[in-house]
Order: structure tokens, then sequence, then C-alpha cells
DNA sequence: CCATAATAGATGTATATACATCTATTGTGG
DNA sequence: CCACAATAGATGTATATACATCTATTATGG
């Protein structure tokens, strides 16, 4: 047994504390999806489209939260492995994007390794704060992304 | 005024829901201390090693729940900046990293954006919140890195 | 003491992420 | 309709992040 198993310190810094936990959960999602060949964040991106239905790329940028550019690179390598279908809209600068077949195929067989860890976190959190955890998280990126950011 | 300001859809992963939360507040605290030159994860490491005083890399890795390589990289360009200092240890595989004078005055010089941006979050939040949040973050952190991982 | 296992970081590689800037397209005022 | 502003993405660049693997050092069993 270790001996240098020093208590975890808490970090003041509201942001540096979501983030140290991003990362964690990070690690559990992506120890949990590694099986599939999936990575937390690509499964997030698969879960939204499934979700959403046909989006922009900004539009899933907004409902992520994150910068639309940062998709472009992103749905690239997603592209590549044809789990991503896209079209021109209307207005032909936007790319409308949706599940392809084989994106569909992918999400619904990492399905199962994503509950798994999402149950084993909920048994160990407990049904009250997981759920004061999902909504405090979503009044914080509501309250930042709308006030801070430009809508 | 954009019709298109879709709510902001509530993601059913925990994770997903943590990464959007923490690239909103990154956005934040990065656009505060932009005009001091640091991005919110360098503060972090600052401000951690102000709170730490001398630490190895993996004790900073655990600090900050991250995988200690990260941090070589991440070292090495706040170092160029002479921001952090570093010795051997007795046991000369270790990297003993402490602020340096010039990481001190840096710290310092950022401390009242940081504190500007945790004071809006805190406003908008109020304390219950706050608080919640902060005793939540910690317990997911403990949660997983005792548990999932190899602590 | 020595062979081998374990550990701390360094390095190679891939993805995630944002911002500044550029291009193509669309909206708008005249 | 046309000049110009605004918008959607693409691209260049820099950092953040993890994992697999490698090297140097330390610990350990015999």
């Amino acid at each position: 047994m270790n001996d240098t198993h020093h208590e975890l310190p808490i970090l003041p810094c509201m942001c540096a504390s979501f983030r140290r936990t991003s990362r964690a959960l990070t690690q559990l999602y992506d120890e949990a999806l590694r099986p599939v060949g999936l990575r937390a964040t690509q499964f997030t991106i698969l879960q939204a489209l499934s979700l959403a239905g046909e989006v922009s790329q900004g539009g899933l940028a907004q409902i992520l939260a994150m910068d639309s550019t940062t998709l472009t690179r992103t749905l690239r390598i997603m592209g590549r492995e044809g789990w991503i279908a896209e079209r021109r809209g209307g207005d032909r600068r936007e790319r409308l994007l949706r599940l392809a077949k084989a994106g569909r195929h992918q999400f619904n067989r990492a399905l199962p390794s994503w509950e798994k860890a999402q149950a084993q976190l909920g048994r160990q959190l407990g049904d009250k704060r997981w759920h004061a955890l999902m909504k405090l998280t979503n009044e914080v990126t509501t309250m930042v992304t709308t006030q801070g950011g430009l809508s």
C-alpha cells in the first residue's frame, strides 16, 4: 500500500474543479467505451446527433457549448469512419449533419457500455446527488453561455 | 435578435454534461485571464503549486487528477516563461517542482482577474449552489479516482 | 551483490479544443 | 442590382490531454 495517498486537495477555482472532474469522468467513460472503439467525446457527438436529428455544424456546436470550428476536424475523423452523413442546406454555407447508418449502428453498439458507466456512477452517487449534479451543471452552462457569451 | 435561440438541451450523459460545462467555464475564465496572458489551465497549475509548495510531477498530476506525462509538455511551456523551477529529488527519477519567482509574480498579477471571474459566477449562482457544486465535484473526483483508477 | 520487477518521466502519436484569419455565401441599405 | 456588412465553415497555429512505449533509476528477492 502506497503511503503517499494524499487526500485530494480542494481546488478553490470553480473552473479548475470542473476540469479536474471532467478529466476523471472522461477516463471512466473512455475506459468503458474503449472495447467498442469509441471515445467519450465521440460517443457524445453520436448521442447528440441521435437526439437532435439533422442539425447544422453550428447548431451542434451550440448544443455542446463548443466552438463550431472545433467540430470541423472532429467530424472529419468521424466521417472517415462513415458515422456521419452530411448535405448542403438551403443556405449553402451550412453543413447539415446527421447520423449515418454506420453511426447509428456504432451508437447502439456502444449504448450498453455507456449505460454501465452511467449506472456505476449513479450507484455511487445516489439519485439525489445525481439529479442535483445534472441540474447544477446545466444551470451553470446556461448561465455562462447566455450571459458571458454572445448567445 | 436571432430566432434560432434553441433551449440548451439536457445531455443525459454525466460525462458529456461535465465536459460541456467545463468548456463554458474555461471560456469564461480564459477571457478573464487573457489580458494577463494566462490560460485557465496555466493559472490552475500556478495556483496548485502556490498551494502545494514543492511537489513532484507525479504528485502534481495526482492533485489535478491528470496523467503525469501530460504535464511534461505543459510544464515545458511554462518553464520557457520562467514560471516554474525544478530540481532533482533524492530519487533522481523525480522532478521536484515549485513556483519560480516569475511564476509567483505572474500568479499574483493574475489573481484579481481570476477573483473577478469567481465573483461573477458566484453572484449568479449564489452561495448555496456554489458550495453544493464545489462539494459535489470534489466528491465525484474522489469517487472516480479512488475506485475506478489505481489510486 | 545481481537479476528482475517496479516506478518516474520523456517521447511518439492521436484527438480535443479554441482563436485568428481566410473564403464562400448570404443579407441589407441605397 | 450592387457595394458592403454579416455569417458558416475551413485552415493555420498553439495548447491540453491521454495512452503506448521507451529510458533511467530505484526497489526487491535470492
